[in-house]
DNA sequence: GCAAGGTC
């Protein structure tokens, strides 16, 4: 019989890639499939000695999905119960209508082949998808012989390997995967039908267009959020104390202050730590004694290792720390940069390089960078008198066996990339590997030990004697600290000695690099879900984040996990997930059947759910605090019973009326009076007036002038939306928010004011509509914004143009100076210096156009210039924009635009 | 309308 060969593989590129290398030099031929991505690749190949025709098509992730049949899909149209019981309700596996292209391909190519081998990846979703395309193919030919490839990564080698030792498919493998799919959508489903209409029918929520959902990772990340903010709550300050050291020594003729820490650190008993401190007092008294004596300087060599390669995972929580890029976000981006072919897969668990891979040529790719190429050529090219050099990158533990570390395929585009997200996170990339690719930062310290009396204490000082990847990985810094001239047996003058007292302090709220990691620890989703995850739970409204972007649990995700709490269901516990996870794992080492292991899960679901129904009326009682509507009879009174958190008290806001609303006749037109209305605090006496149209939202974010939570305010007549603190709303918070005639600006939104480190704060010191430039591109007049970052952006509508002030510009103030050359307001501006070189001035006041000294900072850093001239692409955006009559293009700028310019006033 | 896991 002819043998022709069908091979599948999860994804396009895979199929290409494998393609590439099984066909040789001989290169292979393409042919269209019925899905336009998932093409179908023609070659001869080896197989068992014999040169045989290979056919490699792919598909796209999971062919089939998994749902209820259609007697329990409808809500309503069994009990949620019913859907935890295998007796009571079945699931149907199916070819969703979006995979029907793949599957038709799939049938065509089986019809004509012989062999099936499938090159799906080596994780359980792999053996998985292995099993899908296996039922479809064998639909159309059920003669097909099966066998499965496996590899470790995608290189001449491992498939060559891995077409020698082909095996069978991995069942057990299978059936674990299948188990939890089936777990995770009867739990899924069951919970969520179960609280979303017990709001909807308890409380005659008729329209609730909410869902309150349950998913077995979601509701551990939101338990994840609960717990460090009662941590917060239920922590009892502790006093302890500190002795302070201060001690004079002379440097190069001068005298200089050095600060010693204790070595005991702290104590926490009053009474040692008072008899220590008056043992140490008592001995710096006395004609000779006021000196401290230096007993010891330990000189010891320090190394910060470079990086480790790069895994998703760990990408999500640096570029969340290091860019405020949220995790949802650059999965999107990076995967914008993987299918234009700039970086290698993003999802990966692998922080190792394979030896296999090329890593001088990657490096070569970035030598033409403008920002860091000189680094990368640095490395190819080491002379004598240069550290930097090539270096294999540290291996990591973590090894998924299908991805490499995350790494820059391909030069960036010269003129940037579509978005400045896509630029950073590719910046972040490039730096990041380059880094792996050099050498550790070595310095030497010294630490300087002193003696007071029986107590000793340390000063350390460090020299970094070699940055080593510092040098292109601009997002760390190491910098030196110096220490006077010392020697042991040295005798210092004491300058300060005293006793301090502190407190100890709760940790902070988790901020998403936090949760990222704490989901990571409890095997909560996976690096490719772990960011899906955190959205969810924000939408669902459990959660929000907060103006310091860090993760704060709404009414909603606190009563949720206290009520499953009290109602002793453990499904809100962070380990749950990992408990199940490990339960599932037996199936996969045969030590439990598929169908008893479901069994066993589903009836302690179904012991839960009874426990929940039963207990119900606890969960009612705070569903009722957040979803019953007020009285109708009361409504002129109450119009939202709790919308916002108050700052004084923590309690929530309730929305009044404070007038009833009359009809009046003005002219032949009747017209009603406007709604006065007001949030109101019952335990502070708290009355803020709100402005009298639009819905009011909490947004989740605090104020930091007065700790209010903010408020959204959407007008879905006039389209538009702002958000206002309530109480600074009412209360200004200082003459800085005054007009140019001193006249404060009307009703104070959070767009006119300059707040620093506060996203919402979008105002500029010394006024936004301060004027502070001519547009280079249309003339009109610019302005000083900030949103994320600083930027000068014109104000006509119609003209895109806009200069982002790089990351390090931490504020911006726009002066009367003006510039001789080119008549634009110089900016005070003002530098993070951590983001910069040592040596560089901290602020500066200066034309941003025509001042040498701000473009020395920017070529230092490796940013690019304030550019005068458009692109024809720009300018085309210009013209086309007029000829439409209309404004920016982007709907969101839009309508931020109308907010700004006193549309939505009220 | 519900989950989590792949993937474009």
């Amino acid at each position: 019989m002819v043998v022709r060969v069908l091979n599948v593989a999860e994804k396009p590129s895979a199929a290409k890639e494998i393609s590439g290398l099984l066909s040789g030099g001989r290169g292979y031929q393409t042919r269209a499939g019925f899905s336009p991505y998932n093409k179908v690749f023609e070659f001869e190949c080896d197989l068992d000695r014999q040169r045989v025709p290979f056919v490699f098509t792919s598909v796209s992730g999971h062919l089939k999905v998994l749902d209820f049949e259609d007697r329990c899909r409808k809500w309503g149209s069994c009990s949620p119960r019913a859907l935890l019981s295998r007796s009571t309700s079945n699931l149907v596996s199916y070819v969703p209508s979006e995979m029907k292209p793949i599957e038709n391909t799939l049938h065509r190519e089986a019809r004509a082949c012989t062999v099936l081998i499938l090159w799906l990846d080596g994780d359980s979703e792999g053996e998985n998808i292995a099993y899908e395309v296996m039922s479809v193919c064998l639909s159309k030919n059920p003669r097909l012989l099966v066998k499965r490839a496996r590899f470790s990564a995608i290189t001449t080698q491992d498939m060559r390997q891995a077409l020698d030792n082909l095996g069978s498919l991995n069942a057990p493998l299978n059936a674990m995967v299948e188990a939890r799919q089936e777990l995770d959508l009867r739990a899924g489903a069951a919970f969520t039908r179960f609280l979303t209409t017990r709001v909807r029918d308890e409380f005659l929520v008729s329209e609730l267009k909410q869902v309150v959902s349950y998913g077995p990772c979601q509701f551990p990340t939101l338990a994840l959020v609960v717990d460090r903010f009662l941590t917060i709550q239920s922590f009892v300050p502790q006093d302890f104390f500190v002795i302070d050291l201060t001690l004079r020594f002379a440097n190069a003729g001068r005298n200089v202050s050095l600060k010693f820490d204790w070595n005991r650190s702290r104590l926490f008993d009053r009474f040692i730590a008072s008899a220590v401190f008056e043992m140490c007092y008592e001995s710096s008294i006395g004609p000779d004694q006021e000196q401290a004596l230096v007993v010891a300087v330990q000189k010891s060599q320090r190394t910060r290792w470079k990086p480790l390669p790069l895994a998703t995972v760990e990408m999500q929580k640096q570029v969340s720390r290091k860019l405020g890029m949220s995790s949802e976000v650059t999965m999107q981006v990076a995967e914008k940069l993987y299918t234009q072919g700039f970086i290698s897969y993003p999802r990966t668990e692998t922080d190792v390089f394979n030896r296999n891979l090329n890593l001088t040529e990657l490096v070569q790719n970035q030598a033409s960078d403008r920002r860091w190429g000189s680094f990368a050529t640095r490395l190819l090219n080491p002379s004598q008198d240069d550290p930097i050099q090539f270096q294999w990158p540290r291996a990591g533990k973590n090894n998924d066996e299908a991805h490499p570390p995350i790494h820059p395929t391909r030069p960036a585009p010269p003129n940037g990339f579509e978005s400045r997200d896509m630029d950073r996170l590719y910046e972040y990339i490039a730096r990041r590997f380059l880094a792996c690719c050099s050498v550790d930062a070595k310095g030497s310290e010294t630490v300087i030990v002193a003696q007071v009396g029986a107590e000793l204490f340390n000063a350390k000082g460090m020299i970094v004697e070699r940055q080593g990847f510092y040098e292109v990985f601009i997002y760390d810094r190491w910098v030196d600290k110096d220490l006077p001239p010392v020697a042991t047996g040295d005798r210092a003058p004491i300058e300060a000695l005293e006793l301090r007292t502190g407190k100890t302090e709760p940790p902070p709220l988790l901020s998403e690099s936090d949760l990222i990691s704490l989901m990571d620890k409890h095997g909560i989703g996976t690096d490719a879900t772990i960011a899906q995850h955190i959205q969810k739970i924000l939408e669902r409204g459990y959660v929000s984040k907060n103006h310091l972007k860090r993760f704060q649990p709404e009414l909603l995700g606190l009563a949720l996990v206290e009520s499953y709490e009290s109602c002793q269901v453990s499904l809100a516990r962070p380990y749950m997930r990992a408990q199940q996870e490990q339960s599932l794992k037996q199936i996969s080492t045969n030590s439990i059947g598929k169908n008893e292991m479901l069994e066993s899960a589903l009836s302690s679901f179904g012991s839960m759910y009874e426990l929940l129904e039963n207990n119900a009326r606890s969960l009612d009682e705070v569903f009722r605090r957040i979803f019953v509507q007020p009285n109708a009879t009361d409504s002129w009174r109450i119009l939202q019973p709790e919308v916002t958190r108050c700052g004084a008290c923590t309690n929530r806001l309730a929305l009044k009326q404070l007038n009833k609303p009359t009809a009046r006749r003005r002219g032949n037109a009747r017209t009603t009076e406007p709604v006065r209305r007001a949030l109101t605090c019952s335990s502070c006496q708290l009355n803020l007036v709100m402005p009298p149209f639009g819905t009011l939202h909490a947004f989740g974010a605090t104020c930091p002038i007065c700790g209010f939570e903010v408020v959204r305010i959407e007008n879905s007549e006039r389209n538009t939306e702002y958000k206002i603190c309530p109480k600074c709303y009412n209360d200004p918070p200082s003459a800085r928010e005054v007009n140019a005639s001193g006249q404060p600006r009307g009703a104070f939104r959070c767009f006119n004011c300059s707040q620093a480190g506060c996203p919402l704060a979008t105002a500029v010191v010394g006024g936004s509509d301060t004027v502070c430039c001519v547009c280079p591109w249309c003339s009109s007049p610019c302005n000083v914004r900030k949103t994320n970052l600083f930027r000068v952006s014109c104000s006509s509508s119609r003209c895109n143009f806009a200069y982002f002030f790089p990351r390090f510009v931490e504020g911006v103030v726009v002066t009367d100076t003006t510039c001789t050359n080119c008549a634009a307001k110089k900016l005070e501006m003002t530098f993070l210096r951590t983001m910069l070189p040592p040596g560089t001035p901290q602020c500066l006041l200066v034309c941003i156009w025509c001042d040498q000294a701000y473009h020395t900072v920017l070529e230092l850093t490796g940013e690019p210039r304030p550019r005068r001239t458009a692109t024809a692409r720009d300018i085309e955006g210009v013209h086309s924009a007029v000829r439409a009559g209309r404004g920016r293009t982007s709907r969101g700028v839009q309508r931020s635009r109308r907010g700004r310019r006193g549309g939505s006033r009220t």
